[in-house]
DNA sequence: TCCAAACCGCACCATTTGAGTACGGATTGG
DNA sequence: CCAATCCGTACTCAAATGGTGCGGTTTGGA
């Protein structure tokens, strides 16, 4: 099931958060007891998300977080990768020549490439702000209907 | 890290293989040589494939598998759908009501149904002919040589 | 001058997930 | 009747991931 791990969803939650407090110093505590999740979960992610630029930190008695930018510019693919990585769907793109060459059979390392890039493209697209305001009401929506598909990649 | 278990990987190397031998009933043991994959591995995941339509099993003394369609009718959407379930991203958009309300706060699951459908359409754009006869000629290309990246999307 | 509030970064533990294995059963052709 | 093959379940083991704790550093105010 391409799983993606919860804690790009606990970030997300986060800051949908700081989006709807837009330009406020809130501390990691704050955040944590505003969403329910444990507080140094929230501080780790925090912490990962300023590595990459997506929130400034601010030190000292009155320290914080804001996001670093509008929510429009910030893309699930930028949250993806500051907390868990590059997008890749498989071990066998680059380096690990483990199982690849085990039958001289991998006609796949190029596919996978183009793969890959279709995923990441999907990923750009869509933004923190889609995810908050995002013109998509979901409890309204009958479960099992099907959103239109954006444009095939 | 957007990861993809490599059962997917060794569902794609082993169809690979069968689409070189269109046509033929190969068993299981067969296949394991020739990807050099355990022969527990392949049996069980050609019984998946199998339960999806996507191989046909013929059993008795001389039985094997073939490839139920052709290889450009095969998705990898198809494939990934056959070894690990329905694609989703995260557990958040079906039922499992666990952490999502904490905050009384989810503006995101129709968020996230948009980029399922986006990841599902990119997946479902690429068939196993792709990955095998793509163009990519891999066995002459020297070990290290980076595949040029398809055009962006 | 000192202290407390907040962020920082590392290292550690535990749970869960997934890969791999083993075994007994069912089916078919010689 | 037997052997080769697929079928299905249950089990074990390893690794990745999520989660936690602790000591350190910065900063502003009393």
């Amino acid at each position: 099931m391409l799983k993606l791990g919860r804690m790009i969803d606990y970030g997300v939650v986060i800051l949908s958060q700081m989006a709807h407090h837009r330009d406020d110093l809130i501390t990691a505590p704050d955040l944590a007891e505003a969403t329910g999740l444990p507080s140094p979960t929230v501080s780790k992610i925090l912490k990962s998300l300023a590595h990459s630029d997506l929130v400034t930190s601010h030190r000292g008695v009155h320290g914080g977080y804001t996001l670093s930018r509008a929510p429009e510019a910030i893309s699930v693919a930028a949250i993806l990768e500051a907390l868990e990585g590059p997008v890749a769907l498989t071990a066998c793109v680059e380096g690990s020549e483990d199982h690849c060459n085990v039958a001289s059979l991998c006609p796949i390392r190029g596919g996978w490439e183009k793969v890959n890039d279709a995923i990441r493209a999907a990923l750009q697209a869509v933004s923190l702000a889609d995810l908050v305001y995002g013109g998509y009401n979901f409890v309204e929506r009958p479960a099992g209907t099907q959103v239109p598909a954006p444009e095939q990649v």
